[in-house]
DNA sequence: CGTCGTTTTGATCGCAGTCAAACGTCGTGG
DNA sequence: CCACGACGTTTGACTGCGATCAAAACGACG
């Protein structure tokens, strides 16, 4: 079989020794499809496994007591998620597949045994935690202006595809909708169009068909001030 | 001495035993006054500490180019900071005394040692850290309509001093002024002193000379639909 | 007693929400 | 093959929440 997303993302999170490689070859479980709308995981549960998104998008939200939604982060190729096992607890927000999903499902005893096995695992599973922090802090700093705020969640969107494909691109497949963008960043889906026409007008992104078209990424990167260090991509022996 | 605070709020996030009371007996360093306005951690800082906060009260915030700031928590007695310490990763934020503070200092190798010979120590700062991010997660859930916003932030500082005194009140001291709410909430001061006011005439709460009164707490939760389950306040075993 | 920091109130402005409707694409079924 | 409905994008008119600007009141403190 090929190397395995979730392995090729623990190798750029740390620095694996072929010690390493080993261990987690032997844990890494199976993989199934979620479809499409359809939650990974729920307010309540108590997974006793971890999750990795092997291919597709998936979002983290919550549900306020009118029914609407906030989208609190989404989850690409390489991404984690019912960390809450390690820690025995329930979770507190729901994770839906926004596409069909790949998803890697990881028995507890057996990311404990990595850990206690190879502490660089365990290591690297902390910096995704803190790297998933550090994209909710960053999206609090971002919330007082729509155009920016719609800017700068592209560009990170961008970023973190580029990571994960360990290469530079200037289009990308953007698989959600509008409407998601407005979940989340707090804004209707509405005004979420006004800003991404009003960003295409100005000659920064070209969209559609699901298609997102940068012309110059650095543009858009200081259009809207977005500077990608607090996604830690270049962290490996920490930096 | 009395018992930390550090060691006191990790026997409210797991079960330890007397074993895992004496690792961490063992390895809590000295603590350190921080005074108002200094910051304990900035932006690029590489800890090689672990920090708790002993007694006074702390913010995580962040920047933006216009200088404006943006804070994302508070740190409150019990609460820990530079968990990028076990990382080895750099801030990406900053954290700052809000009041003067006694903040305690653990080497990172300490850390490292008490979580290996103690796995359920390891689990507890998990644990805190995910409650942390569950916390900003409903930041941003809330953040849709300032009156809402700022009664919910309200009963989180209470229900997270409940359970540091491990009593109920229905009084506490708030030492932050208005303006550090605005900047928590992504509002203006003036804007919060107008929902805080219009809360106040509804009977809700009471405030001035840095103590705050809710007459009966529980109307509070209502009037902003406060479920305090995010906390994780009664996990001790995993619930 | 004057200054500074904080709270409070008022008047006006503008960004984003709301309501409404048109349009294109696609998949489904008659 | 066409009709239809579901879904997503786009645009316009109007509303309202929270920002902005300004200033007064208040208490703590030197």
């Amino acid at each position: 079989m090929a190397t395995s997303v979730f392995l090729r993302r623990l190798s750029q999170l740390v620095d694996l020794t072929d010690h390493d490689r080993r261990i987690v070859e032997d844990i890494q479980g199976a993989t199934a499809e979620v479809h499409r709308g359809r939650d990974v995981l729920a307010v309540g549960d108590r997974p006793d496994h971890m999750y990795v998104v092997e291919s597709g998008w998936a979002a983290r939200y919550g549900l306020r007591r009118n029914g609407s939604r906030r989208i609190t982060g989404f989850m690409l190729p390489g991404d984690f998620c019912g960390i809450h096992s390690v820690a025995d607890m329930a979770m507190e927000h729901s994770i839906v597949a926004v596409t069909l999903c790949e998803i890697r499902r990881i028995r507890r005893p057996e990311i404990e045994k990595a850990i206690s096995s190879s502490p660089v695992v365990g290591k690297a599973i902390w910096r995704a935690k803190l790297i998933d922090e550090a994209t909710i802090r960053m999206w609090l700093l971002n919330s007082h202006n729509a155009e920016m705020a719609v800017a700068h969640l592209l560009c990170e969107l961008h970023a973190r595809i580029e990571a994960h494909l360990g290469e530079s691109v200037t289009s990308f497949e953007l698989p959600i909708t509008q409407e998601h963008i407005a979940d989340a960043l707090g804004l209707t889906a509405v005004h979420v169009n006004r800003m991404m026409r009003r960003i295409a007008d100005n000659g920064l992104i070209r969209y559609g068909d699901g298609e997102m078209v940068m012309q110059n990424p650095e543009n858009l990167r200081q259009y809207c001030s977005f500077s990608p260090r607090y996604l830690h991509q270049g962290d490996r022996r920490g930096a």
